[in-house]
DNA sequence: TGAATATAGTTGCAAATGTAACTATTATGC
DNA sequence: GCATAATAGTTACATTTGCAACTATATTCA
């Protein structure tokens, strides 16, 4: 104990990981959304709620921020963007007048129909720069750390 | 080949690799940037610059925003808020007049001293949830999905 | 019941960020 | 050696975002 020569590890931010991993995702991030912003003239947020309720319809905008991880302000902007482009309906739930249900209306259905491919193709393109055994990993590697950020947010 | 029972595979936007990356980078991010916004009144690119000007002094703003992957505007507002703040200091290049050498003033270099310890415990912390053998998938997985994006990037 | 509390969703305002245009200085090429 | 192009850094403007306050509706429980 009291090792000397032990030197406090240096703060390299290049190899900092939660430097490492903002670079990377905003990379990927970035690239993405440039395909559909380009294309489809949306952005993250009205993309995500186009993928919840594509596949989902009917949920309410609150159930679409739980299952996107976005917050309810930023789901609210996104729905009536959306709606506002015709891609997106609300029917005003009859049991609970404060929520709605938000459906993808026909076109939107359709925005779906090409973005979904599009993204799914971006991924499977992301991904050949992993093994299939490295792509597993991430995967349980992201579950691990979304778990103790869960630890981490429940101090508090 | 031909298989009809092959189904498109649907896009589950929870499997979604970018997206499931961006959710944790950005919890992640959002965590260790109020660690030192609460302590410190400073944002996340001027910690990286104060990150990147405690480790190489001297660094002409382009170059620190080389270094920290930032872009040149972002790096001219964080150098000019920290320098507001008394922690940086600018000192004209002779040899060529557009640049400037930029040193951590003694204020800031005690911030530097302060606040690195509290990144890398932040890091440590963070690493706990993963084993030894996943921290180092992990930094080869960003690697290569950096070098991925080199490749799209070039292709540009 | 009805006053207090909680929830769904929206809006306003301020801060953060990105793109493009701009200034100042230096390098290049004819 | 001068016109053109490149580079360092800043500024302006438009967009995005996040937080807090707000409206409307629903729930609780005394």
């Amino acid at each position: 104990m009291g090792n000397t020569k032990m030197a406090k590890a240096p703060l390299a931010l290049e190899r900092f990981l939660p430097y490492r991993l903002s670079v990377v995702t905003n990379r990927i991030s970035g690239a993405l959304s440039r395909h559909y912003a380009d294309r489809f003239g949306i952005g993250i947020p009205e993309w995500r709620v186009i993928a919840i309720l594509g596949r989902y319809a009917g949920l309410s905008a609150n159930q679409v921020a739980e299952r996107s991880a976005m917050d309810k302000v930023t789901v609210s902007r996104a729905v009536a963007a959306l709606e506002g482009k015709g891609l997106l309906e609300r029917e005003r739930d009859d049991g609970d007048k404060r929520k709605s249900r938000l459906t993808l209306s026909g076109k939107g259905q359709q925005v779906y129909a090409e973005i979904a491919p599009l993204a799914l193709g971006f991924e499977r393109d992301l991904l050949t720069a992993l093994t299939a055994e490295e792509a597993v990993q991430l995967d349980r590697i992201i579950d691990r750390l979304n778990a103790k950020m869960d630890a981490v947010d429940a101090g508090r």
